[in-house]
DNA sequence: GATCTTTTTGCAACCGGTTGCAAAAAAATA
DNA sequence: TATTTTTTTGCAACCGGTTGCAAAAAGATC
């Protein structure tokens, strides 16, 4: 059916080495030779099987992207950064999902059948130990949004979430709130974690503001509304860090609904700084996380070490940034 | 490095054809020649090689998973529901994001260099063209989210959008509404042509009904709000069909803006019941795609195309249902 | 136990490419 | 023109599997 290497070799009457040099360059293969190749695959409509030729390449160009976070608006920009970035540079994304129902043993199983060159996992709630078991199978693996302290054992991109924590606590603190909140997604994400830490942390140094934390259910406009309103039950602090904007923005729904106004009557302080938090009708005061860096940045160790698979693991921690917009009342 | 099949022959100290054998289901092998295959494989670490595999069965259980809509929530729940429908059957996307600068021949061409079992096409907006270039090269091809009348050639699933347009059509003549308005997507789009032509169709059936249409720039919010802003400057109507729920968020945004309630002093109803229409603080009523089938009888039909491959084309259209919330004032 | 069936196994060719090596051809040098 | 050097080409083995076919082993029948 579809034309075959041989083909071309015999339509051409030249060997099926000069043709499989002709497709690749740096190969010695004089220009007439490469014409006449050329020429004849043209008239067959043929192109090389990669599968093929990976099978002596040891190369498939195919990259694992793996992640459980299907649900984070965020995470559709992450996609389209994450394909962009690979089909730039002539990789292909073979994606997983990782939802709760997926077994994570069968999805490292799966993606070295398919001998993926490497692994991008994009996610701060999967635990280090998934990663680290493409490593000790020698697979080039970046963790993405990873936690970067507790797993040096993997190369991870992405921000310095107790620094993150520190940032938030002293731009409240600035702001002189004297009760604040930090309102995080699941306690077992240690994105989580380590920013409630720097949180704490920061907010140490000033003894005399009140501080509460909390955690939602899952990272959703629903978990976020329900918590707000739990807590509006009993003592509502002056401002809230919120682990995210999606839960922020359910925060900011369910604090017009027990009738009070932002930021006069209380604070919010969101983070990622996805798309909608842009939006007239929210205006969430929020920090940024460059997720274009941290993507590209995955990319470029990830190709690094198709030429250096043993590189030493290192952390990139890029700086993240508050965006000011209209729930945090001005610095005094 | 990583065993292969003739390491586990070598071991089991049986024939390369034997470990083959007993590691494809149906095969004629006794359960003790498994058995003793099994043992070397489990304690080399051994698992076959898909790709070498393919190159014999022709089957590389790749789907090709096209889309150029990296900007539109719904398309975080369409990626998530697609990835979990082919895990389920052992499938595996291989993402294509299309976006403007990306080259359509080339992604033909590299699906196939990757030798796909199929090509399933998520967009509304990508010319049928497309999707037959893989029909044409003997690729089982569907469009999901595509335009049915128009490509006869290859499989469509999704919505009968003129039938939508109706829909809304109808809602707003019998809520009364005496001054409506189209405010669809980008016109090239198929599905605002076709919602724009049910509606004009439906709409042509009530002579007293004032009705005007126009455009937004892009599916955005931004690019709502903006058109809808613009609107006001001029003949506002009593209520407005909208061609997307993002786009519908933004028109709200900007009402608010302008000084009016929805849905007293104008009306609004959407178009695909994404999330964030549910949420109390937008509660936008709009027409909801029931996606979830949609994306399964999408996989169904592609699988169905392996045994099959020149089954006749056919349009599989699923009925979208109105999701009443408070943007269209009552029904008399 | 001998004969006929059925099941299991191994051989060898093949899937579509790449590549080390040596021979052939072309270019450079004498 | 003969000789040496460099470039180009083809042969054949290999990448990691599958599979048709025939031989071997096991089971059934008498």
């Amino acid at each position: 059916m579809v034309a075959t290497l041989k083909d071309v070799a015999n339509k051409a009457g030249v060997s099926t080495s000069a043709v499989s040099r002709a497709f690749t360059d740096g190969a010695s293969v004089s220009s007439k030779m490469r014409k006449k190749v050329e020429k004849a695959a043209f008239e067959l409509g043929y192109s090389p099987n990669f599968l093929a030729r990976s099978l002596t390449t040891r190369r498939t160009k195919l990259i694992g992207l793996v992640s459980n976070n299907f649900h984070n608006p965020i995470f559709l920009e992450v996609f389209d950064l994450f394909t962009r970035g690979l089909q730039d540079r002539g990789l292909r994304p073979l994606l997983v999902n990782l939802s709760d129902e997926t077994n994570p043993e069968q999805s490292l199983q799966m993606l070295r059948q398919y001998s993926v060159d490497g692994v991008l996992v994009a996610s701060s709630t999967l635990p280090p130990e998934f990663s680290m078991a493409f490593r000790s199978k020698g697979i080039p693996v970046i963790n993405t949004f990873g936690r970067y302290s507790s797993s040096p054992e993997v190369h991870v991109v992405g921000i310095d979430n107790v620094e993150a924590g520190r940032m938030a606590a002293r731009e409240l603190a600035q702001r002189n709130y004297k009760a604040v909140g930090f309102l995080g997604g699941p306690e077992i994400a240690t994105s989580t974690q380590d920013r409630l830490k720097g949180f704490l942390e920061e907010m140490a140094k000033y003894p005399l503001i009140k501080i509460s934390h909390t955690f939602a259910k899952e990272y959703s406009f629903q978990a976020g509304r329900a918590e707000m309103l739990r807590l509006s039950k009993g003592d509502v602090a002056e401002a809230y860090f919120c682990g995210d904007d999606v839960l922020s923005i359910g925060v900011l729904s369910a604090i017009k609904d027990i009738g009070l106004e932002v930021p006069k009557d209380i604070g919010l302080i969101g983070f990622n700084d996805i798309k909608m938090s842009s939006w007239e009708s929210i205006s969430l005061t929020t920090i940024n996380q460059p997720i274009k860096q941290i993507i590209n940045s995955s990319i470029e160790l990830m190709v690094a070490m198709f030429d250096e698979p043993n590189r030493y693991p290192e952390a990139r921690l890029f700086p993240c940034q508050i965006v000011e917009r209209g729930t945090l009342r001005p610095r005094p």
